[in-house]
DNA sequence: TCCGAATATTGACGCTTATCAATGACCTCG
DNA sequence: CGAGGTCATTGATAAGCGTCAATATTCGGA
C-alpha cells in the first residue's frame, strides 16, 4: 500500500524522518476529524476505512464532495482553515502527522509537496467527474455510479487480476448516499431496491453489497 | 493585474526568463482551446475574458465543470493528457507558453510550483463549492448563484471599493449556463425572468446585467 | 432598413423526484 | 423475550423541472 502513499515519494533516510512525527490513529464510525473553517491540527493519510468530506449550506442542507479512500492524503496544505469537514464514514485507521512537523517535511523535501500537488490534481478530477453525475445523471444512475465508484476502491480482492464482480460492505449510511448524490433517502432505497430486483446487485442486511457483473452495473451508470 | 497571476512569484530576472517564451493570442468566442483526452499543447494565463472547462458524458450530456477568469491558469501540470475540454466562452486574451519551456521553467524555479499548488487547491474548493450547488439547490437558487458568481469576478468596477451593485455583460448563453447548473435552457430563461420581475436583476438584450443590490441577489442563492 | 438565422422566452403537459406517512428490519438494553 | 430506538423500505401524493411546441427577440448581412 506505500506504494501508492505519500511515503511513496521518500527515500529510507527520508521516511525515517517522517516516521519519527507519524503516529498510528483509529477513529469509529461517525466521528467528527476535522471542521469545516476550524484551524488545522495535523495531516494524515488514510490507512483504512474511508472519509466523506462534507459541505453545509447555511439552512442545514448538507453536501458531500468527496470520499477519501486508503491511501488518500487528507488535510488542506497551505490553507490556514479546512475548506470541508471530514468526518469517518466507516471505523478508519489513520496515519497522523502534526501540522508543524508535516509542514516541515514539505518544506525540507520538494518531492513530497510534488507527490502532494499529484494528489490534489486526483481530487479535482474526480470533484469535476462528480459535477458531472451530479448535474447530468438521473437517480438510478447517479445511485449506480456510487456503487461502481465505491465498488473500484474498496472491494478487498481489488488488485488480484481483472474482475468483473466485486461484494464489499458499503461504508455509506443510505443518509450519506442520498448526500453525495443529491437526493432524498426515499429515492436511494428505491433505486437500490430497483438494482436488486433487476439482478444487478444483491444485498445482504443493506450493507454488504454483491455485484455479478460489475461491466453490467457500469452500463446503469450512463 | 500581475500581482494576482502567476508571475507574481517570480522576479525580474525570472520573469525576463519566462517572457522569451511566451506569446500573447487572442481567440473568439466558442474557439476550442483544449479538448478531453488530447495532449497538451500549451500552458497559458487567462488574461482577459471567460474560459469554460467542460466534460461529457456518452450519451452526449455535457457538463460545465469549471469557468476561469483572468488571471487565473489553465492547463494541466503534470498529467499527459487534459481531463477536460477547454473552450473560450467569451473572446479571451491569452499568455501562453509552450508545454515544453513551460515545464522546464517549472523544474527551475520551485516558486512557480508552489504557486500553480495554490491556484489548483483554489480550483478545488470552487469545484465543491459547485457540487453543493448542483446537489442541494433548487433552480432557482442556482441560477441566483451564477450570477452572483459571475458578478463577483468580471465586474469590471470591481476591486475598487466595497460596492453593493453590479453591472456586467454575461460570458455565457443560456445553453452554457444551462450546461453549468444541470438544467434545461427553458428552466434557466424563467429563473432569469422571476429574477428580473422580482427587480433583483434586470437586463439589456440578453446579455447585459445589471445588479441593484449584490446582497439581495446573494440573499437568492440559498 | 429589412430579412433570415440564431438565441431566448413563454406556455401546456407529463415525468421524475421530493414530501409526507406508515410499515418493516435490526440493534441494544432491560 | 419484549420495548424502544435507529435505519431502511414502501406507498400515495404533489411539486419542480424537463419536454415539446409556439412565439418573440436579437444580431448579422444584404
Amino acid at each position: 500500500m506505500r506504494h501508492k502513499g505519500l511515503c511513496g515519494a521518500l527515500d529510507a533516510r527520508q521516511l525515517l524522518a517522517m516516521a519519527k512525527h507519524t503516529r498510528m490513529t483509529r477513529h469509529e464510525a461517525g466521528k467528527l476529524l476535522a471542521g469545516e473553517e476550524t484551524p488545522i491540527q495535523s495531516y494524515a493519510n488514510v490507512m483504512r476505512g474511508v472519509i466523506k468530506l462534507t459541505k453545509v449550506l447555511e439552512n442545514g442542507r448538507q453536501q458531500v464532495v468527496g470520499l477519501q479512500f486508503a491511501p488518500d492524503f487528507l488535510g488542506r496544505l497551505f490553507g490556514r482553515d479546512n475548506a470541508v469537514t471530514a468526518e469517518a464514514a466507516s471505523d478508519v485507521e489513520l496515519c497522523e502527522v502534526p501540522r508543524a512537523a508535516f509542514e516541515r517535511l514539505v518544506a525540507e523535501y520538494p518531492q513530497l509537496e510534488h507527490r502532494l500537488f499529484g494528489q490534489i490534481l486526483r481530487e479535482l478530477d474526480e470533484a469535476r467527474d462528480w459535477m458531472v453525475t451530479l448535474g447530468q445523471k438521473t437517480a438510478a444512475e447517479k445511485v449506480a455510479s456510487l456503487l461502481y465508484l465505491i465498488a473500484g476502491h474498496i472491494d478487498p480482492s481489488t488488485g488480484t487480476e481483472a474482475r468483473d464482480t466485486a461484494e464489499f460492505d458499503l461504508p455509506l449510511s443510505r443518509i450519506d448516499i442520498a448526500e453525495f448524490l443529491g437526493l432524498t433517502i426515499e429515492t436511494v432505497s428505491r433505486q437500490i431496491t430497483k438494482l436488486r430486483t433487476d439482478g444487478v446487485i444483491s444485498v445482504i442486511a443493506n450493507r454488504h453489497i454483491t455485484v455479478p457483473s460489475l461491466s453490467r452495473l457500469k452500463g446503469r451508470c450512463g
